[in-house]
DNA sequence: TTGAAAGCGGTACCAA
DNA sequence: TTGGTACCGCTTTCAA
């Protein structure tokens, strides 16, 4: 199929280059007519400008980079990254952005960004998986590209933009509910916490114990990669305990699949023997107090994040000397069923 | 932070542009010596050519794109969607290729397409969540880009090059297996039929029952977006027939959930009284009989797959003359606790 | 209101 | 083996 370019459509026309590329770019010393009749040309021959060209002379590429670590993309990848990148891309394509993704390996996260910047492949980023000790923040601060983190970074004192969910608050929530049934042994099976998000939660259930009066017992408390596996081979190891768990915090809603089959092989039933309290970023990504109207349709407000994310750092590109800006997403909780812990 | 461009380096560097470039490009007419100086002081200063200028110089963009159908994306987006991208995205970026994702409305399908080749954002595509019939590929065909389908279109009677898993086998599989253990009552929880995938597992699952001399029971039946109420509220309806449902074989593991907690809550135990079949891409995706060394490591192989997908793609681009190319990948079942239907 | 021409940062042909 | 230069497709000053 044949593609027309500036060049040909304005000969076409009979009209010069600037003329029509003024025409199309909506530049008010055209006259109306001839607007119009440049519009309809372009129309019908179906003619875009060329990304590479029109950036090369501008000096923006119209794109944003989503880097993810390779590393953590057992993390990230399944199923937290497809929704928060569906919701950014919406927003992307309705202000003409396209989106790059990136696949670096944990090492070369330096360099990668160097790259980014140097090859001028976007114009800005998302951050995504960050550690709590992560040091990517003030490497892309003195690189001058704009950027947007998915989470927070602890370990960071220099003020940054980042979209987070409320996970501290969360795990705290979900622990004073199991406390107030009466639940003593309360198991947290986290995410690696290296992981940010993972440490935020482990901190707001250690919150939640402490509330209640109760010690942290740490061989009630794993983290690791959060597979189905892992949250079975953790709830049988808690549950032969001399003092066993008797209710289960988990941080994914994969793992937590692998705990209730666990639950289930002993006969116990979820919810009257054994507490299983879910949380899972999919699920739990709700705006700060009010409604989501223009996500109600969609099975997962993760996109939510991702919209909110990407609107931050569009802002970031059109007005590069702005504060940074920060949104904190108020989670929701699955509580599935719980009550007290079983009788002895 | 501030980054040479190629003007610079040569200046610096005493040399013509088109001098640092032939050493930068590998040329074999560039002196030794000379390449050797031009390299180091590349590495020092860090320079990375362009894009958009390589781009527009040599008429490739160095990006592949990838379309995700919108109103599909709550079936692609999770979880399939990233692990694929995954694959494909070490694929891209061992071979140098950036990696695009465009969300595009259905109905604007084809002028997607157009605009990517219009605008020259990609050298090549990859098409998500084809559905039984399916314009898009005619449409791809004569717009000259190189593409791969993940899955296949049914309606397409022309060759074109796609990866995919043999779902109709998977499916065929799945129900001789429980007709072997001598269920006569086993429901379908499918994805939506307009998909292309699950009219193959469904036929597949049609298949297996003939084999086994049973009636197609249309009320066993259910096809719908594939989320974990969905799977509950189809168990309770199916256990709830005068004839009831004693197994089930489920289209996606989200799904699985649900029909889990369903059979639970009624104090039906899994494998014992019920039986439930688990297919989704995430764990099944394996090569064609043989190993598949390079994503052992990882979660799961859809990796492949995309890693697949991406290669067929880059070879098509390298070599557009060569003629298109399929690759049907086994799945694997997750067979889980089945027996045969408890006596009534 | 329109057009000519100089870049943007590379590549590649043709000469030297 | 190296360099000069035209060109990729578009934007943007400057002049008309």
């Amino acid at each position: 199929m044949y593609t027309m370019n500036l060049k040909e459509l304005a000969a076409h026309l009979g009209l010069s280059q600037t003329t029509v590329s003024r025409a199309l770019n909506g530049y008010p010393e055209v006259s109306e007519q001839t607007r119009r009749r440049v519009s309809a040309a372009a129309e019908q021959h179906n003619y875009r400008p060329n990304t590479r060209a029109k950036g090369l002379a501008t000096g923006r590429s119209m794109a944003i980079g989503h880097v993810l670590p390779m590393s953590s993309s057992h993390e990230m990848v399944n199923p937290v990254f497809g929704d928060f990148i569906a919701g950014a891309g919406e927003t992307y394509a309705r202000n003409g952005y396209d989106m790059v993704i990136s696949l670096v390996e944990d090492g070369d996260q330096e360099r990668a960004y160097r790259d980014l910047r140097a090859k001028g492949t976007v114009d800005g980023i998302i951050v995504h998986g960050p550690k709590s000790t992560d040091h990517r923040i003030a490497q892309l601060s003195d690189l001058g590209l704009p950027f947007v983190v998915h989470g927070r970074v602890s370990s960071e004192n220099a003020p940054y933009s980042w979209v987070d969910v409320n996970n501290r608050r969360a795990f705290h929530r979900a622990t004073s509910f199991l406390t107030d049934l009466g639940h003593t042994r309360i198991a947290l099976l986290n995410g690696l916490e290296s992981m940010d998000f993972a440490a935020r939660r482990r901190a707001g259930y250690e919150a939640g114990l402490t509330d209640a009066g109760l010690p942290l017992d740490l061989d009630l408390c794993r983290s690791e990669e959060m597979t189905e596996q892992f949250g079975y081979d953790a709830a049988n190891t808690l549950m032969d305990m001399p003092d066993p768990a008797t209710a289960f915090l988990v941080s994914s809603i994969i793992s937590a699949v692998g705990v209730r089959r666990a639950v289930q092989e002993r006969g116990l039933a979820l919810g009257r023997d054994i507490s299983v309290i879910t949380h899972d970023d999919e699920l739990s990504y709700l705006q700060n107090g009010s409604d989501i109207p223009q996500f109600t349709a969609t099975r997962s407000s993760v996109r939510y994040a991702g919209a909110q994310a990407a609107q931050l750092l569009l802002d970031k590109i059109r007005n590069p000397l702005s504060a940074p800006m920060n949104k904190l997403l108020e989670a929701q909780l699955v509580l599935g069923q719980s009550t007290g812990p079983a009788a002895k």
